[in-house]
DNA sequence: TTTCAAAATATCGCTTGCGATATAAAATTT
DNA sequence: AAATTTTATATCGCAAGCGATATTTTGAAA
């Protein structure tokens, strides 16, 4: 008999990453209609929050390296998106800053959260019991990062 | 002004996502000491719970596409971790079982669960809340699949 | 039985994620 | 000021994920 520890119904780390995954699947047909992707659509969300900024303060937002930042965010200039420019106090710095097509994409895209909101929706995740779940993800994040 | 809805700090799926991430991180010493990744630490559990599975079950059980889980499987007959051999009742199916190799990482990575389940605990994580937390992403997985 | 639809696996192409490393510019030290 | 260290990005290589599609085998229908 497998040890208890070991068993896939006992892991959290397997429910996230399911959870997680799933969801993502759930915004693909919303954001693929407008052509990105679900990181390319959090890129988006740090920029119309605050527009122009630099590549680490993006990073660091989302919690991911610049060597996942990078590609990403030339991808999306690629596509038009959004524009990388040389920091003009420190020239290390690449400054991000939204196009008008990215920042239109704000419309097309403004039923997507309630969309993706309903469909998570069920019997133990309600307006009233996200909060704790809320408050649980984000004491596991701050704990480990 | 943002819309509510599109502040990153209202988003449920970038929580899940970096939880996710960040707690496979924790895994990531543990696990690259013995050679595998996070997915390929997921088979195994699975194949240590039933040997001998075709790829689909696998696949059903970790809730991933079999273009996913075929190449995985694949990177881990190269390690020497199973085996796949064609079925012999049904020729479609690759049936998948574990080497000697593949049976003994159980042993060497027996402590990985308390020590990946020590470092998430935390104030809202803890052995009486987490079958909540459990029973919601749970619910979601279920609401999604 | 022949044909056709369904199922199981695999292949392809592309985007992520990330460890390791490189490059360039700024900040600090000597 | 010259040398050293730190910081900000970028590049490289590889393993996942996954949509789309191909291949093979089985099962069902005609």
């Amino acid at each position: 008999m497998i040890k208890e520890e070991f068993r896939l119904d006992n892991q959290l780390c397997f429910r996230l990453y399911t959870a997680s995954r799933l969801i993502t699947q759930a915004y693909h047909p919303l954001l693929s209609e407008q052509g990105i992707t679900y990181p390319q659509y959090l890129v988006l969300l740090v920029l119309w929050e605050k527009d122009a900024q630099p590549v680490n303060d993006i990073a660091k937002r989302l919690v991911l390296e610049t060597n996942t930042v990078t590609p990403l965010l030339q991808r999306m200039e690629k596509e038009g998106l959004l524009v990388r420019a040389k920091g003009k106090k420190d020239a290390r710095q690449m400054i991000v800053s939204l196009t008008r097509k990215g920042k239109e994409l704000q419309d097309k895209l403004s039923c997507v959260p309630f969309t993706v909101g309903d469909a998570v929706m069920c019997e133990s995740v309600t307006p009233e019991t996200a909060p704790e779940l809320f408050r649980m993800l984000d004491d596991i994040i701050e704990k480990l990062r």
